[in-house]
DNA sequence: CAAGAATCCTGTCAGC
DNA sequence: TGCTGACAGGATTCTT
């Protein structure tokens, strides 16, 4: 479910909330999520010092000081809850989770309780050491971080030179550019008034610019806006994020295209079916 | 090799 | 109200 500006939000909560605390408590519920976490994950987690956060793609990176990396990855339904357990600390007082979803807890010295929410259990957690985070299995072959200044039209053009697949099926690869998943690749190819079904390697050099600049673009409304909040999605304090309601086209099939008014031959937004999963465009400003 | 389907799992919602 | 089937933000693995 999150897709990068959802999970830059869920680290920056948890960079806000945990960094510089040490774990005096760690429990994991629920071993199996979509691959088994450590079995000595929790015990590793006691008594460390959370020296840092990072985002890499889709993965939350939290380096602890002793030179071990937590590597979390909130698949489909994954969720963080950050609670404070001290009421004479700072901040509201919110009630503990209760769910039987919740299958890894961590609770910090200073008053922090983190929670781990993931009813499908796509996600997933992993320990590595920090040195060896770029060649963890998970992260060795992501492609570029798309808000960061090497992504540029010569190199998703590299991409997607020769490619047939669909336009739409390239930019969900996460080894063509890291971070993107259904709902922003959607509104990205929207916004450059690219076609989800056109073949990668046919797009010329002033469309993948236009891509480029929409992928940034959107991206970078979405974390402004905290994410988009649908379904289970909510930022780690619980509020929403809002970016839902700036989406143009997901989600929207048989409303009108917000980008033709008026225009006689727009069919509105159709949704169609690519290697098994929704898209939604405006057939006739994305070409 | 590359493209698409199947798969993991649970919750929600539309339609009958 | 209750049942059934479709569908959901992901990413790997299996087939063609």
């Amino acid at each position: 479910m999150p897709e990068l500006p959802e999970v830059e939000t869920v680290m920056r909560g948890m960079r806000v909330h945990l960094e510089g605390h040490t774990i005096v408590r760690a429990e994991m519920r629920r071993a199996d999520l979509r691959w088994a976490m450590p079995p000595d994950l929790a015990e590793r987690l006691r008594g460390a010092r959370v020296a840092g956060f990072a985002r890499r793609g889709k993965y939350i990176l939290m380096r602890l000081a002793g030179g071990v990396t937590m590597l979390l990855h909130l698949g489909m339904s994954g969720r963080v809850t950050l609670t404070r357990l001290d009421p004479a600390l700072a901040g509201p007082a919110v009630p503990v989770t209760v769910t039987p979803h919740e299958h890894l807890v961590i609770e910090s010295e200073q008053g922090c309780r983190f929670g781990l929410v993931d009813p499908r259990r796509f996600g997933f957690v992993d320990l590595m050491p920090t040195a060896d985070e770029a060649a963890h299995r998970l992260l060795a072959d992501l492609g570029p971080e798309p808000l960061e200044a090497a992504f540029d039209a010569g190199m998703l053009a590299a991409a997607l030179h020769g490619r047939r697949t669909p336009l739409k099926a390239a930019l969900l690869d996460q080894r063509v550019v890291a971070g993107l998943g259904n709902i922003y690749v959607c509104e990205a190819l929207f916004r450059a008034r690219l076609s989800p079904e056109c073949q990668s390697g046919t797009v010329r050099m002033p469309g993948v610019r236009r891509l480029v600049a929409a992928i940034r673009a959107v991206l970078t409304e979405a974390i402004a806006a905290g994410g988009s909040s649908l379904r289970d999605y909510v930022q780690p304090d619980g509020a929403l994020g809002y970016f839902q309601h700036a989406w143009k086209v997901y989600g929207r099939a048989g409303e009108a295209c917000p980008g033709c008014p008026g225009a006689p031959r727009c069919a509105g937004i159709s949704r169609i079916v690519q290697s098994g999963r929704s898209s939604f465009f405006c057939a006739r400003l994305q070409r």
